[in-house]
RNA sequence: GGAGGCAUAGCUCAGCUGGUUAGAGCGCAUGCUUCACACGCAUGAGGUCACAGGUUCGAGUCCUGUUGUCUCCACCA
């Protein structure tokens, strides 16, 4: 029976119905099973406001590959997917939805609103899954967490009361990194320091005394609102004399301190800093030993606040139009300078975020970190690419206080109670309901709710029913790799880690998957203000989902960067229809009762021989590289593979057995081209999973599915080394012949005879009629001697054969003469090196013997190359 | 101020722990209605592997430096 597929293949008509037949069999899912070893990967949860982009499909395509080629090896292979809440971008989202309605969050108050984003997240949140799948992404659908369901809640809360209970979270007012557009606190990592444009503004402040004056350069003039001092260095003679005496605040009016700090850079600028403890980082610090004032002048939407005087109300940036317009007019202002400079902005809204002094809660780094550096020094977590882990490292090693209070709704609320009576904070897993200092009944919760990534940090643990000691804890953690991008890094793989190393003892993952960002096709990053993305979801509908991960595979390595190539796409598509349509031919050749399982050995001609030889060494390899991470490189063999051996070379070589009348041979050559074709599909099958699959469903298979068969496997007993090599002389010849007649412009429907003279009569006995049908000859003959009249005759010369073609008046004498003494000459030019190096001692020596031993083999052929070319060349010259 | 990446054919990139006469895709050139595929077949052109040293029997691959380029981290007003 002929099976008819279409010509083409349409990736549309396949893919939804192959994903659904998978969903169905439910080979997503995996439970706990003590056969089998476990292989756990968590995916990085989207944000829930998501929409797909390259980067998830990246992301998305290199876990779906890795977890089904575990898979099919044989592991208990588990991906977990989910959703993050995304704190700041969730709410902002539905805030913009209440805005349209002409309200704002406060209006409906925190309940309502909390409302408001669960029916959002409701409607919505199911989206970017949905989105995931048509990638084909086989995650355990029925194990999908989002960070706030009832479990991460639980686990959440957990792990602050208890990390509170040793000491490592606390509330403190430090200077933190202000948004006063998002209007929260950020941590460190939120911040994103770009540099920009500004000015450095010189400004007199006079001293108190009227003996002269102090000018100091500042980058934000508003600020001066609240200096509490000026700052000099110890060691600066310009200053000693005025270290101790009072400036006057110029449009404040008020009398500050000068003190000595080595803070003060003596070569920059005037030498002379002035100080806002309650606005800058490096002053509160300064602010702390000299006892200065803090005064905080900004209010959380950056406005200039009560203490600001006749600034209050004041934008930040119309605030500071404004003070440097009065100094100006003062006579304060000395000098203006273009002064460009880092100005930290928010990862979020990319407004600049302001320091600012503020209560906030805090996680104590600095204990976490030491274990966290550990594990990934000696070795428990392993970064691929290598080089991420000093950048994990240097990190780690620097990591500060991570500030993890949000003055947001939707997210984990801290569970914190301020007595109103003794002032005592009471944190507990349970809801509390008294102070447990004083027994109060009056207490109020803490409003802020916790960083988002507070419980992303425990996703690998928490999806998997921590802290319960659940059996699938036990079995799947700690999970295997996580594939992420190196910018979330810090933000998440590092946070992870600690945590697991906190909470449950063990590193989180054994190994970090790092890939580089998409990139368009000039190279910029995609994002939305540039318009310049481009959306997975169109390339799939119009190449496929296949060729989509085809195109974000290939050629790529751990870590790069890569940018996007729409022309990609079509060439996987192509690849894709190419398979396609070689399985179209070997399907529309068997019969009824063909089987999926190689012929017995004897059966077995040199092609096929060969191929499977060449196979054997595929799986290895493809094996070995998909175990080391190279998927790039993996991938690319296997296209190679599939596209030259078994496409180019192996279908043509079983043509003429197809079309035989020798039932025997055919059905060898089918059996074989099935039982490789089945090889390759499940080879190929983690990087094209539903092209794969829908082909092999339409071969002879045993088992259900592809996505759960099993993965190939070295055979010994199908390495054929000898006939590996005489199929490849034999190719040797048959290109030769081809490269010849193409340069002389002699048609393919233009067939000649073919004379051989070779040392291997056997090898091409056996070639003969490949050579016939694939070299255009319409006769072999195999010679036992030069011809005697080599008139009109074309000389090839392989390393093992010399072939004749008589081509008449086609031959050009001079022109081969010419040829021969190219090829003569680049030969001995090899020859030369190869035997140079066998004639370097050193190299004889200390080489290790198969390399050795490959060079002799170079040096014999070579020579034999030589030989057969001289002897062409003295027959042609007779002519 | 630190740290790191990248520099290989016209373009975009592979090349794993050093040993291939350095590869792929796209593009280009020539020819082809060869009974799976023109989303194809065949053949070909095109590379002093940025530069300079070094280690080694041997370097695109390791080390040092230089140049160009990109990125991350860092509180210098």
């Amino acid at each position: 029976m002929a099976r008819e597929l279409p010509k083409t293949y349409e990736p549309q008509q396949v893919e939804s119905r192959i994903y659904q037949m998978w969903q169905d069999g439910g080979y997503f899912h995996a439970e706990k099973d003590e056969s089998k070893m476990p292989f756990t990967i968590v995916m990085p949860p989207p944000n829930v406001t998501g929409q797909l982009h390259m980067g998830h499909a990246m992301d998305a395509t290199l876990q779906d590959t890795l977890i089904r080629f575990k898979r099919m090896q044989g592991y208990n292979a588990l991906w977990v997917p989910g959703v993050d809440h995304a704190g700041i971008a969730t709410q902002i989202k539905v805030e913009e939805e209440l805005r349209k309605e002409g309200l704002t969050r406060y209006d409906l108050g925190r309940e309502k609103f909390l409302e408001r984003v669960w029916d959002w997240k409701n409607k919505y949140g199911n989206r970017i899954v949905e989105q995931q799948k048509k990638l084909g992404a086989s995650c355990d659908w029925d194990r999908a967490r989002f960070t706030m369901d009832e479990g991460c809640s639980k686990a959440v809360r957990e792990v602050f009361v208890s990390l509170y209970e040793k000491g490592l979270i606390y509330k403190g007012s430090r200077i933190i990194n202000w948004c006063p557009h998002c209007v929260t606190a950020l941590s460190d990592a939120e911040v994103e320091y770009v540099d920009k444009p500004g000015h450095l503004w010189h400004i007199r402040y006079p001293l108190a005394d009227g003996s002269g004056e102090v000018i100091v350069a500042t980058t934000r003039p508003e600020t001066m609102l609240g200096d509490s001092g000026v700052c000099v260095n110890p060691n600066d003679d310009r200053y000693k004399d005025i270290v101790g005496k009072m400036v006057i605040l110029p449009l404040v009016n008020k009398e500050i301190p000068i003190v000595a700090d080595d803070y003060a850079e003596m070569d920059f600028g005037t030498g002379c800093v002035k100080m806002t403890p309650a606005h800058d980082p490096n002053d509160f610090e300064v602010g702390l030993r000299h006892n200065l004032e803090v005064i905080r002048v900004l209010d959380d939407n950056g406005r200039v606040n009560e203490n600001g005087g006749k600034y209050q109300g004041l934008d930040r940036y119309e605030a500071r139009k404004q003070i440097v317009a009065d100094l100006e007019a003062g006579g304060y202002l000395v000098k203006v300078e273009d002064y460009s400079h880092n100005v930290g902005t928010c990862y979020r809204c990319h407004q600049d975020v302001e320091p600012i002094i503020s209560a906030q809660w805090f996680v104590k780094m600095k204990p976490l970190a030491q274990e966290a550096i550990r594990v990934v020094k000696e070795g428990e977590t392993k970064f691929v690419p290598d080089r991420f882990s000093k950048t994990y490292m240097n990190w780690m090693e620097n990591v500060r206080d991570w500030c993890i209070s949000r003055q947001l709704w939707w997210g984990h609320q801290i569970p914190a109670w301020t007595c109103n009576d003794c002032g005592h904070i009471t944190v507990s897993r349970e809801d509390a309901c008294k102070c447990e200092k004083c027994g109060s009944t009056n207490i109020t919760r803490e409003e802020d709710v916790l960083d988002t990534w507070f419980s992303s940090a425990l996703w690998p643990f928490e999806t998997l029913g921590w802290p319960d000691k659940t059996e699938d804890l036990d079995y799947f953690y700690p999970t295997d790799v996580l594939v992420t991008g190196y910018d979330i890094i810090f933000f998440w793989v590092a946070r992870m880690i600690f945590s697991g190393c906190e909470h449950t003892g063990k590193t989180p993952f054994h190994t970090v998957l790092i890939h580089g960002l998409v990139r368009d096709n000039q190279g910029r990053k995609m994002s939305k203000s540039l318009g310049n993305g481009i959306d997975p979801l169109e390339m799939i509908d119009k190449y496929g989902c296949d060729a989509l991960r085809l195109n974000l595979i290939t050629g790529n390595s751990p870590g790069n960067d890569t940018r996007f190539f729409t022309e990609k796409c079509e060439a996987m598509r192509n690849f894709a229809n190419k398979l396609w349509n070689a399985s179209r031919y070997v399907l529309m050749n068997l019969n009824e009762d063909a089987v999926n399982e190689l012929p017995v050995a004897e059966k077995l001609e040199i092609p096929d021989k060969w191929v499977l030889s060449k196979l054997n060494t595929l799986i290895a390899e493809v094996t070995e590289n998909l175990e080391k991470y190279e998927l790039g490189v993996a991938v690319q063999k296997v296209y190679d593979f599939i596209w030259d051996t078994y496409c180019d070379w192996y279908i043509e070589l079983t043509k003429a057995r197809l079309y035989s009348e020798d039932a025997d041979r055919k059905q060898t050559a089918l059996q074989v081209l099935v039982y490789v074709l089945d090889q390759l599909l499940r080879l190929l099958h983690p990087f094209m999973p539903f092209i794969t699959e829908e082909i092999w469903q339409n071969l002879p298979h045993e088992g259900p599915a592809l996505i759960a068969a099993q993965w190939p496997q070295y055979r010994q007993e199908l390495a054929f080394s000898a006939e590996e090599s005489h199929m490849e002389s034999v190719m040797e010849a048959i290109r030769a012949i081809r490269a010849r007649r193409t340069e002389m412009n002699v048609p393919p429907s233009k067939k000649a005879a073919l004379y051989i003279l070779t040392s291997k009569p056997q090898v091409y006995t056996e070639g003969e009629g490949f050579i016939q049908r694939l070299a255009y000859a319409d006769t072999v003959t195999l010679l036992s001697a030069e011809p005697e009249n080599l008139d009109g005759m074309v000389t090839i010369t392989t390393a093992d054969a010399k072939l004749y073609i008589p081509m008449g008046q086609l031959v050009d004498v001079a022109k081969e003469l010419e040829r021969i003494a190219k090829e003569l000459a680049d030969a001995r030019k090899f020859l030369a090196s190869v035997e140079g190096k066998l004639a370097n001692e050193k190299f004889v020596s200390r080489a290790p013997e198969a390399v050795v031993e490959a060079e002799r083999q170079k040096t014999q052929k070579t020579r034999d190359l030589i030989a057969q070319l001289e002897q062409s060349e003295a027959s042609m010259k007779k002519l």
